[in-house]
DNA sequence: GTAAGTAGTTACCTGAAGGTAATCAAAATA
DNA sequence: TATTTTGATTACCTTCAGGTAACTACTTAC
């Protein structure tokens, strides 16, 4: 195997490992989310709207294991959790950007015309 | 609402839209394999390995609906078909970057410790 | 005429993703 | 004491993504 093909194999798999953590249909939306700040699970809930508590607690966990958001318990009373980006989810940043600059570009392309 | 929370629903449709075209487990792959050049079916087949016909063929025929990739057929002798990146398609170099550098990042900080 | 290569298609099956609805436990409020 | 709020969990069900294996149609080479 040539360089060029093991560079083209290099980014299949890297980029596919990158998509993993941010495909279905909810992590993107939680993600933004927390970019506005820390938010409460009900609050991430009002934010999403159409999405069910199941699914935001399973999503959560599965961010909160991939180590782009933090839960954090506070217990004064009333007890209250928090959901934060850690490092890592922040480093996301960038990568979101180009996401919505393309999503923008081919709504144009496709839905707009 | 409020603006801000109307730009944060936006952000959430948009990015979501965009992300739908990329998801899955060939279609980065196959839009990786295309950006080092114009390829026939047979030959990304080899670039990828594991994709069966079945799902290559399908994953074809859905990023040339959305206009990613164009299909062409060269009637000479042998017949031969070539697929290529569209502009859109193209047009994704940057998002696929991004992604890219911050699946490198991921892995280093998840994987690589 | 038989084998091999190119570009797929078809039928069938399995597991994961996601939805709905009901329930729960702790604390605050009325 | 009863009700509401917050942050979930559980059981059950449906749909869809993806895998396997076999087959097809056309063409060229042997």
């Amino acid at each position: 195997m040539n360089q060029k093909e093991e560079v083209c194999k290099q980014k299949m798999r890297v980029t596919r490992d990158a998509l993993v953590v941010i495909q279905g249909k909810w992590r993107l939306p939680i993600i933004i989310a927390l970019t506005f700040g820390d938010k409460r699970f009900g609050e991430i809930k009002k934010d999403i709207m159409d999405i069910s508590p199941k699914m935001l607690s399973q999503e959560l966990k599965a961010l909160e294991m991939n180590k782009i958001i933090k839960r954090t318990l506070y217990d004064s009373m009333p007890v209250s959790v928090v959901y934060s980006l850690t490092p890592l989810g922040e480093s996301m940043q960038k990568m979101l950007d180009e996401l919505l600059d393309w999503g923008i570009y081919f709504r144009k392309e496709i839905i707009g015309k």
